[in-house]
DNA sequence: CCATTTACCTACCCATCGGTCGGTAATTGT
DNA sequence: ACAATTACCGACCGATGGGTAGGTAAATGG
């Protein structure tokens, strides 16, 4: 569908857009909507007017392809979600920043996000990397952070802090599978009404 | 590994155990495992002690045999969180009772749950049958009626019923990504915590 | 102007996939 | 006792999967 690229024949000209570029969106796009193993480099090849073995000139296997999006996206997540958290001042406005920052790539990054929060089945360690299992566990650890020294300082009260964690990016993260950007709120919004839900529960009574 | 049933030859005596109900279990567990698209029917009579074609004596396709374990989970989940909801009063109660109620059917059917809830890679309509779709929505609407009495008579305040129901699921659905039975935290435990965080969340101001 | 590198393509390999076909031994109904 | 049914199995099918080999034309560097 997305057909950027026009094939002029073999040899073509320096291509006007970056071939590495389009084939993780269109990846992406495919991950997104069939699943890592439903979607064939067939597909993607297709999708990116090439074929298959060209692909393999930018890519050593699909693991690496799935690879480069899911880094790209936990990197990119945790590097927003650093920048907002720090212009914010109060654990509360500290924990809505983390929370609108993920709510916001969501929307701005529809495919990608889908295809690493859902692109596979099965658990949290099943087919994934070294290198991504670690990705996560840093965005998992920041999370926990905000929500540590929330607590440290009385502003938050919880008795797990890892378990209210997973609780919150559960919420978040299932917004992959349900969320549609042409529905009448957009996922930052979203993201904000749930950070409201949270603060409010973890308001120490 | 699974491999209950022995294979004294061709046309063996009246099998002890179901076979319907070991192609099940063997299947949720696969596709738990390794997705939908990972499992393949070769792996399932394998784990059965069958082959492929004796499983096609029982279930029409590979879709067949997912549907059968995704509408038995989500019809069990629903009648249990119907007969938890009866039996609790008071707003508060109730939805807590739900809660714990879906973390007590992750906890005794995990395979199941996983294979239901993570086992298809992509969005929520991609490869779920029609019923599968009304079994989840009937479900969805059941949470949400609760929260919708609960807001009716004052004791819960929200401005988005169905986004704070979505919500509420995402935090146990994605339970089925991270929980493992080994872990300190029993699956209900973990929900009832959820369930009081939510709480609180929900009280009005 | 020529050698190298880049950026692909065509053709192919082999394993595996979902699914089918025709059999066959035990079980069941009469 | 015998026909029908049940519960499978072995062999097979066409399609497709990830991945590879070897080529070729344009772009690039000297």
């Amino acid at each position: 569908m997305t057909d950027t690229a026009s094939r002029p024949g073999p040899g073509r000209p320096p291509s006007m857009t970056d071939p590495v570029g389009s084939i993780l969106g269109a990846a992406a796009g495919l991950f997104a909507g069939k699943g890592y193993e439903g979607a064939s480099l067939q597909d993607v090849a297709r999708a990116v007017g090439m074929t298959k073995a060209g692909i393999y000139h930018y890519f050593g296997s699909k693991q690496d392809l799935y690879d480069a999006i899911v880094l790209s996206v936990l990197s990119d997540m945790l590097e927003n979600a650093q920048a907002a958290v720090a212009q914010a001042d109060g654990h509360d406005t500290r924990l809505r920043a983390f929370m609108v920052s993920h709510g916001r790539y969501l929307q701005e990054n529809h495919d990608k996000y889908r295809a690493s929060f859902i692109g596979r089945a099965g658990g949290d360690t099943t087919g994934y990397t070294e290198n991504q299992i670690d990705a996560r566990r840093n965005y998992t650890r920041f999370l926990e952070q905000i929500i540590r020294d929330g607590c440290a300082d009385g502003a938050f009260e919880t008795d797990d802090v890892p378990t209210t964690a997973r609780g919150i990016l559960g919420m978040l993260n299932w917004m992959a599978r349900w969320y549609q950007p042409t529905g009448p709120k957009n996922a930052a919004e979203i993201a904000d009404g749930y950070a409201t839900l949270i603060l409010a529960g973890l308001a120490p009574r």
